[in-house]
Parts: structure tokens; C-alpha cells; sequence
DNA sequence: GGACGTTTGTGAATGACTGCACAATCTGTT
DNA sequence: AACAGATTGTGCAGTCATTCACAAACGTCC
């Protein structure tokens, strides 16, 4: 799911003498960490419904998974159930964000004002889960100076002045597919290690960035292909003619 | 992945028995489903440059996956490659745009027009891979009657007319968190059977509806945790507090 | 026309994830 | 203090996905 495969040594200082070994001791698996947010989000919609108390099967039909799932994504974290009773809601809230990485401000630089980045930068959803945009980024000379938020456009000459000043280590490209790769490598060059990639393109970064990628194009033909499915008898007769084995 | 759970015999008229079992039968497989609109992207910009055949191996760089699974991907829609050779680009690109569905040109409604929706609704990406935005609406008095690239923002009392006149059985949703289910019910209840959200909530459809979710705050969190773990030594102490086993 | 290098398609091995089923553990009640 | 009901945490088996490795098939060159 994630495009870093950490095969080589990580230049950090950390202890450790082999981190893919601790990594996968201690990793808590790409599913898990993919739904932890999900829960997360359920969970602070029924704080504020003042409900401090949750059973797994409540708090699963929430997020829309198994319950035994839940219990298990859960239990990676650590054991903050109580049997017969479920989970505090608060509590549990603060475990995942801590898990998760909400406790800290991430700092997040966005590069690309266009239609999509405008939207995102205007986006307010981002603060109240731990993110902060903290740099804007754009070549357009009429982008420019203008401020979103608050927040003046920079243009992408400062963008090493930008990530130092304000250490981010996040960013998301909304650039043209065209200017993503170049962007990245830029990025990544100046010490970000997470990129979220708007762009529709594969951006290739070395070992140990974290790219994800949301293609809404992509997600459509998702859609299009099930519904395809639906409609389309033939299908049946298709696997018919493929050797379909066991 | 999907939020579809098809425990229950669909209610809809199609004439298999047992759905599910044909779907496991010929179905090609989620993840590989997940991974044809990336080839499908790489084949296009191939073809953009002239290029006529490409290997596996090449095909599958620019995609960022390993070779022999673009090759058993690929081989779920048939044997389209020549041993020896390769894949002939245009060919392989008119297959896996059928098996995908972007033959076809989908309609596809917006719901919601604010940053977001608005920037959905002015991307140009949408057309080019077989998909028309044909209907957008919202409720606030302000949006109703804009337009957007000629298209009228309807209300969303004539909901009903726009899905019957554009007979669209794709929507995005782009509203607010809270308003989201509700409008997803009316959709469903009007015939609509795969629904793109950006709202980050889980909703809750019947089964034969498809449900993909795209939610910002989720990915940043999922880099977060990625990011945490770099720097955070402490994760590697709290392994040991944990009884991991073997 | 046969030998050679290349590349596909796929069986089989490995690995990751999911869901079931149940013992362990808790609260409240008699 | 023992019991009853509820709910967690987890071993295990089944399912799904990825990767390896190689025979089968192709084009080319001599
Ligand atoms: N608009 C959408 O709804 C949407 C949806 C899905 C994907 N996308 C993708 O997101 C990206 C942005 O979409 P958009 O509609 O906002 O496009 P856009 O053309 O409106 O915006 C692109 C912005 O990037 C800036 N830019 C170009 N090169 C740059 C560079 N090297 N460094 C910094 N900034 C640069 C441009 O000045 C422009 O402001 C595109 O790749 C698009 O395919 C957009
Ligand atoms: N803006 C972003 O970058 C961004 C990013 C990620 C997720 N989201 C999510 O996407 C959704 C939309 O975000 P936004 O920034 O565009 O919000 P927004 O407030 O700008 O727009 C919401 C629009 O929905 C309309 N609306 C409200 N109720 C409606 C209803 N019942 N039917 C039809 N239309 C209705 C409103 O009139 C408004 O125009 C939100 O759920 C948000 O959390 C937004």
C-alpha cells in the first residue's frame, strides 16, 4: 500500500541496529493503521454525543467493520478495553491519536493553488486533527502574494526557505501531473519525508519517503468497473471461456 | 475495501442466484481492480509518446508495482501480451479501458458545491478518462443557478429530475459531513448505485451500492504515523513493554 | 529450419489480512 | 460470595494477495 520499502539501513540515528526487524516486530500492520483514523473519527463524533463508554461491536458498526477486526486493530495498540464493559471513549481517543501521530502539530507545506489546492488550503477540517498548513507554494506569478487564511502564496524559489523555516516534514503536491515528479524531488531533497500526492501520476522517491497517492480518476474507474459488472451479463459467459481453476 | 457487505441476496433483478459466488468465480480480484486505472494511466502517457510495445517489466516500473503482478493482473482480463515480445500498447489499452468501464462515458452527478465540489466540478481529468459531470446540485440559494462550465447548479429538490433526465447512476458526494448520509439515501433511493465521498463519514448503504471514500484527514494521519515512527525512538521501548511474541 | 535470447502466463510458495470462536475477565445482582 | 450476563483479547483456520520461478511461446539471425 505504501510505496516505501525500507530495504536499505535508514541514515537516522536511531538506535537500533536493524530496523526492518523492529519495524516489523513492533508495526503495527498498513490495515490497521489505515482504519485506525476511521475509529478515530467515530469516536470523537460520540464524544461529543457526551457518551463515554463503548463496546467494540457499537463502535465497529460506527466505522463499518467486523468487530472482531476492531478488537484486534485495538489490541496492536495495547489493551485499553475493560472485558464487560468496552472502551472509554476518551481514553481511547487519546490512545489512537497518540498512535496515530495527532498528539503532535504536523506542520503541512502545500504546493499547487489551483482549483484542488485552493480547496484544500481553505479547508478547515485540517487543523481540528492535528495538521497545520503552514506554507503555500505556487510558480503562477499571479498566485503569488496572495493569501489564503491569512497565509501568503509563496513562490517556488522560496521553497527551501519555506520547509527550513517552518520544518515541515509533510507536504501535498497539487501541481499538474507534469510538475509533480519535479516537485517531489524537490521536496524530498530539502527533507520531507511525506508526500500526499494529488497529481495523477506514480512519483518515484527513495527509501524511507512515505508517498500516498489520491487519484480521483482512479477511485471513479473503481466505481464504473463494479457498475460495469452489474449490468453486464456477458461477464458470466466470459468466465465461462477462462480456465477459472478450483 | 469496499463498504459493500453483500450478505444479503440482492434485492436487485439480476438474474443470478447467488451474486457472490459469481462475483469469486470470474471477479477479478479487488486489489487487482485497484491497480488497472494506474496501468491504464501509465499506457497513455506511453502511447502519448509514440511508443507501440512495452514490456512487463517496463510497463510495470512506470507503475510502480513488481512485473510478475502487472503480468497476473493483466492475465485476468485475458492473454493479451506476445511471449517474446510484449504488450502492444493501444491494444492493451483498449482492453483494460473495457474492462474498467471507461468505455463507456459515465454520467456522473456532484453533490455539493462548495471548495471542493467546485474544484471536482471544474476538473478537466473527469472527461478524458470516460466520465461527464451532467448534474450538480446544492441547496444553498447562493450556488443555485451558477454555473459551472455551462452547467446549471440545480437544487437539490429537483434531484429526482436530474438523476431520471441524466439517467446517472454514479455520484461524488462534497457536502458536509453531517449532510452526507441523508444525501446519500436520496441518492441510493433514486437509483443511484456507486458513490464517490469525500465527506469524511461512514455511510451506510444497501447492499448493490458502492461506496468509495476519500478522506484527506485519513491519509495525512496515515502519514503522520509513518512519521512518527521515524523519530520516535520510544516506540522501540514500548515494544519491549508489550509481550510481543516469537 | 534450427538455435538462441527474450518475455509472457501461471503453478506453487510465501506472506498478509480477516473473521470465528472461545477462554479470560469484568460488573452488577442476589 | 457465588452466579449471571456481557465484552474483551487472541489462537487459529480460512481467504486473499504477492512474489518467485520456470515452462511455453515468440521473433530473429544465421
Ligand atoms: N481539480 C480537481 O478536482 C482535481 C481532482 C483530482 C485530481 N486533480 C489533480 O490535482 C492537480 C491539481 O489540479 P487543479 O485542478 O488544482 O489544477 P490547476 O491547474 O488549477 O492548478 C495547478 C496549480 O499548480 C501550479 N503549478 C504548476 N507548476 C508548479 C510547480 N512546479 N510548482 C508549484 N506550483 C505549480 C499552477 O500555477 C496552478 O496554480 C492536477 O494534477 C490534477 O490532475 C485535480
Ligand atoms: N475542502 C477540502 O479541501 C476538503 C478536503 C477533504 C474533505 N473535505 C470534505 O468535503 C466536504 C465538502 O468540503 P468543502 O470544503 O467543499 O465544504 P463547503 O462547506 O465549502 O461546501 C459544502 C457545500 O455543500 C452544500 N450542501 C450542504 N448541505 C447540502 C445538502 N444537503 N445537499 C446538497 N448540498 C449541500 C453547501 O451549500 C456547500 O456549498 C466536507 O465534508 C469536507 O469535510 C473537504
Amino acid at each position: 500500500m505504501s510505496h516505501t520499502f525500507p530495504t536499505d539501513p535508514p541514515s537516522r540515528t536511531a538506535a537500533g541496529q536493524h530496523w526492518r526487524t523492529v519495524a516489523t516486530l513492533k508495526g503495527i500492520p498498513d490495515a490497521t493503521v489505515a482504519r485506525l483514523p476511521v475509529y478515530l473519527r467515530a469516536l470523537n463524533q460520540l464524544g461529543e454525543q457526551r457518551i463515554d463508554t463503548i463496546s467494540s461491536g457499537a463502535l465497529a458498526e460506527a466505522a463499518g467493520v467486523n468487530s472482531a477486526q476492531l478488537r484486534k486493530d485495538l489490541s496492536y495498540l495495547g489493551s485499553y478495553g475493560t472485558r464487560g464493559v468496552g472502551y472509554d471513549v476518551q481514553y481511547l481517543r487519546l490512545q489512537i491519536g497518540r498512535a496515530v501521530g495527532s498528539a503532535h502539530d504536523w506542520p503541512v507545506i502545500i504546493v499547487g493553488l489551483g482549483n484542488l489546492g485552493t480547496a484544500l488550503a481553505n479547508y478547515s477540517g485540517f487543523y481540528s486533527h492535528g495538521f497545520r498548513v503552514v506554507g503555500l507554494i505556487d510558480t503562477s506569478p499571479e498566485l503569488v502574494g496572495k493569501r489564503i487564511h491569512g497565509l501568503a502564496i509563496s513562490d517556488l524559489s522560496e521553497l527551501e526557505d519555506v520547509v527550513a523555516r517552518t520544518g515541515a516534514v509533510i507536504a501535498v503536491i497539487a501541481t499538474p501531473a507534469e510538475a509533480a515528479q519535479a516537485v517531489a524531488d524537490r521536496l524530498v531533497y530539502l527533507g520531507v519525508t511525506s508526500i500526499l500526492n494529488f497529481a495523477p501520476t506514480v512519483l518515484v522517491v527513495p527509501d524511507g519517503v512515505n508517498v500516498r497517492k489520491v487519484d480521483l480518476g482512479q477511485e471513479l474507474q473503481i466505481l464504473a468497473y463494479h457498475e460495469q459488472r452489474k449490468t453486464d451479463d456477458s461477464s458470466q459467459v466470459l468466465a465461462e471461456s477462462r480456465g477459472t481453476s478450483s
